[in-house]
DNA sequence: AATTATTTTTAGATAAGTCTAAAAAATTAT
DNA sequence: ATAATTTTTTAGACTTATCTAAAAATAATT
């Protein structure tokens, strides 16, 4: 819901959420128009599903949109999409920190929790949680104003040889990527240092707590990692 | 969603809940069939919209319907309503114990949150909460297999004179009446006594938390009473 | 530049849930 | 017992969100 001075002032349906966020995450990739079939794709439906709604959240003044040249949120739109980000990311906090479930757990059901309205809900939860910064796969959780503050972040496949750095993030967040984490023991917030790069197959050695490890091209291009 | 052997049997969209949900109500108010009129009240809404979806929930095997003669639940209907309440009910309780709701504030919320979808989160829920058997209101939170333990309860409009009982619950859950409790300082688990009951207009003068406090007709008919 | 391929849009259909207005059944009152 | 009233159902329409199939626009290739 958008507020006004305390009144409602517009107020979403759970499809124009999902692809308001959709539209919201394929932009931050790309900085130009993004495409019918890239929403599309994204949301798993038809592009002519995709035409239908662009048109709606073109009229509610969210998007831009003009034939055949894809769409771009306006500030409103990304405000709105932002809070719907910001209301995920909270739950995903909630249920790994509170609930006991595991990071590759959480997808589906903060996907359901993000379309709660309620601005005292999320405010309070907010609190209960200490005001959190990111959620549980390393992703920054938007202030109330939409804003998140962007960290300078590095895949851990760009390191070099003896760099190191904060394990701080996934690029990939399926859960058998993150299952795959945890079964070798790689936890967000571990100090990570590259001791080998092999040319042959761009795999790496790696420290991670004590711990030596070989890790796959694949693994090490789907970490994020703050360099010290 | 339903269960046998840890597979998904059936699902139902928040509209079906929502009629589940008011016939269950409905049904334990009335012993017998519950009317077509009476669900449409219940939920607002037109009673040519009830019989199209009665019709549904019975081919679904939730209730037992034959035209012009209201609806009962099945047991597997129930069950399945049961557990609604369950969630509607456990979410108020999170809202007012952990979220600092009032009492007043959660039901528009709760009947949000009752419709999502994942065993995991309210059995994880429950747990948290530590596995408390009644919401802020007062009322039963059914267990896992939808059976509720009733209490012998009584309005403290029947009680005599000299009569004395812990407050429970309230009949009437609407923020204006809750408000006004807060007002007049009247929480549920306090010690009530009657003091004096007056003929004329049938107001109560009790004692409650070492206060005496003269309470009208309406206000007493409103508050449960379990005797001493 | 013309042809081919891809992307996007349009047109028309479907399903869920709702509504209004009218018909049918059941209930109540005379 | 018949008439009047109320309740319930039916029929048809509307909205939202989706789909398929075909048409139109754009992009890529020869």
């Amino acid at each position: 819901m958008i507020y006004l001075s305390n009144k409602i002032v517009a107020m979403f349906t759970s499809s124009e959420e999902n692809y308001l966020k959709a539209i919201y995450h394929l932009q931050i990739d790309v900085d130009k128009g993004v495409s019918t079939n890239a929403i599309a794709e994204k949301l798993e439906t038809k592009a002519s599903s995709v035409t239908d709604m662009v048109k709606k959240l073109s009229e509610k003044e969210l998007i831009l949109y003009k034939k055949y040249q894809g769409v771009t949120l306006t500030d409103f739109g990304k405000k709105t999409a932002a809070n719907i980000v910001r209301k995920h990311r909270l739950w995903e906090v909630f249920l790994v920190e509170k609930l006991n479930f595991s990071w590759d757990e959480v997808h589906d059901v903060a996907e359901q929790l993000e379309h709660i309205k309620s601005p005292k809900l999320i405010q309070q939860l907010d609190s209960f949680l200490g005001f959190p910064t990111h959620d549980p796969h390393g992703d920054p959780i938007p202030d109330k104003e939409g804003n998140l503050k962007v960290i300078e972040k590095s895949l851990l496949s760009t390191l070099l040889k003896n760099e190191s750095g904060i394990c701080i993030g996934v690029n990939d967040s399926s859960s058998e990527f993150l299952q795959f984490l945890d079964k070798k023991g790689i936890t967000l917030g571990e100090l990570i240092t590259v001791l080998e790069k092999e040319d042959f197959d761009d795999s790496l050695l790696i420290k991670i707590a004590q711990e030596k490890l070989s890790i796959s091209k694949k693994i090490a291009s789907n970490l994020y990692i703050q360099k010290q």
